[in-house]
DNA sequence: AATGAATGAGCATTCATTCAT
DNA sequence: TATGAATGAATGCTCATTCAT
């Protein structure tokens, strides 16, 4: 069909165009035509790599996790190994989730708003990322650094993946109490209590 | 007298009508005439009450919490004290969220749309119950029972705010993992760590 | 509901400005927006009073029947009998048909555009006319004033129908052979031949 | 040479694409993306060929007589004479306008959309058809088979051919209640009444 | 000669808000 | 106080047409 590569230039011309008005207006008071400006090109072009409106918010979703992901992936030691390991996956991911703070707040305020069939896609990435901390936890669990239950590690992990998130979420209480540092510091000690002391570098 | 009496009465209606739309289809998607059918009037009388849509939207943001806040306090027991009180408090909110789990997921998704001015207000009240959770630690740790600093106290208190909601706006995947009791004792376990054996009346 | 006199009086509003329009433009080339102008209101109301463009099409064509149905009624002399009165009926129904020339030939060209489930109720509108022709010929047949078999008189009834119609969207070629007398007494003569003379008076 | 053989090959490719998007949607339905898509070649291309959508449907249109023109002239019988001859050519005509009935159908629904200098070309092609039947009425007359007189020529001219083509645009009820053998039967009949018995042999 | 990406005017439709009754 | 008809700006989306390659 169309030229790949065109298709994918375009698509990441739209979703930065898209996700920088979403931050700043919300998805439903951003219209059709202020994607298409931001995103360099005309309305007519913007419907030639889009069914609808909706669409942009599910690329955008996925660019969003698939950023996350990434840096996530980059970050994670793997060399290191048991409970410090756990900890620097933790400190990671808050890091991570730091410097995308207004992209993630737009997947929690719009995912909603997603295409019916587009919402389980997303949840699923979500899942992912939640698994892949399991795992790590997992590791602990196996290599006697901790000691949890089956549930008990689900529901760790869970807990995890929504610190990180309430870091932006709540950011207007959270961030006026603690910077980056003692937040993640804080959790890590609140998460795996009585297992550790803090981890200076993060 | 006459007037006050009628405004809240309108007012409660719309709140009603509002609320049960908001659950089903997002601010965004209910329009104002929806909300004045639901309600029981005209769209005329609707903007007797109200200058903005966004006004019903702030309306049932602050009958949400009101509620939530009321049922909280009807359950907190006062007689008891120490971590005993604070793990009946955590089971009680988490008791409360749960009965209003589709209010609690529009507050999540739509206070974002809230009049600018009206924001600070809803982050009050929610500021408003994590201090009331914040106290309840305080006099564990006033009365030995944890043993905590006052960063730490604070971000307790936002955690088992957050692990409240957690319960609704991630229960695509917790909800089918766990019972709301077995959720409780869980996240009790894992807030207060080392501190407590799992409570068994919920 | 709404005020049936309003609906009324607004339909019948919408109805003339957009069969003007239609006759100048067709259906396809008016715009609801020019509807709505020549209608004496806006756009928005327009939409109060239909659900689509195509609604506007069926009162249209609904409307144009009914006043085709309620001139011929009129003119249609109940008195007479036998061949006399089929041969004044076929020249009122040429006579009503000239004068609404311009609606006959949008019905004709637009019927096609109409919203699936309304082609059905027009057409039978178009198979009542025929109908009402079929029962005077019939009366002819049983008078002995003609002499049909069943599919004849079914047939001469479609024949008289289109033998009007032709008058309009055949007007290019038989409009400047004949003034519509002529072309009556011809049509006549042809359809009724080896029966009777042309009429003088129509 | 080279280039006019090619503008033909693209014009008939053109003209199948578009005749059957016609027939199934009608000619404000398609898009010039269709036409193209269905003709197999780009929209470019098609472009190279026309100068505008209406010009799509003149060639169809003139497509459409032209084949029926060819089809008719294939089968009347020049051999015979007189009213047999007449008869034959009817019903030859008949048949020609049942085979191409959805063609036929789109012209009477769709000439109103040509292109303003297109029409007269359009209708000169019908007119064309009108006075080859004429010719053939005019030898019947000539040749003492029938007695009318000029305007009844004409007439009987245009009558033959409208009831050629009601069999196309009131099939919704004419087609229920004959097969076209029948039809052509009784219209010959109705058509030359007085003159003839129905012939055997469509 | 062929392509198809780009364009943007144009369209149907919606909906928050007003105001005469 | 209550009503609901009227408004029209705004929006998502389409599609005929162009033109650089």
């Amino acid at each position: 069909m169309k030229d790949q590569q065109l298709i994918k230039k375009r698509r990441e011309q739209m979703i930065k165009g898209a996700v920088s008005l979403f931050i700043e207006k919300g998805f439903h008071r951003t219209t059709t035509r202020e994607i298409a400006k931001q995103s360099g090109f005309s309305i007519g072009t913007l419907y030639e790599y889009i069914g609808s409106k909706e669409d942009v918010l599910y690329l955008v979703c996925d660019a969003i996790y698939e950023e996350v992901s990434d840096r996530l992936r980059q970050q994670l030691d793997t060399k290191g190994s048991g409970v410090e390991r756990l900890k620097k996956a933790i400190a990671a991911l808050f890091h991570v989730i730091d410097e995308m703070q207004e992209e993630v707040l737009v997947m929690y305020q719009e995912a909603k708003s997603l295409p019916k069939e587009a919402l389980p896609y997303v949840l699923q990435k979500e899942m992912d990322m939640t698994e892949l901390m399991e795992r790590i936890i997992q590791e602990c669990v196996d290599g006697g650094g901790l000691e949890l239950e089956e549930q008990e590690i689900k529901l760790l992990a869970h807990n995890i993946l929504v610190s990180a998130h309430m870091w932006t979420f709540r950011r207007w209480a959270i961030q006026k109490l603690y910077t980056l540092e003692e937040y993640t510091n804080l959790q890590i000690k609140q998460l795996l209590k009585g297992v550790t002391e803090p981890i200076k570098e993060v």
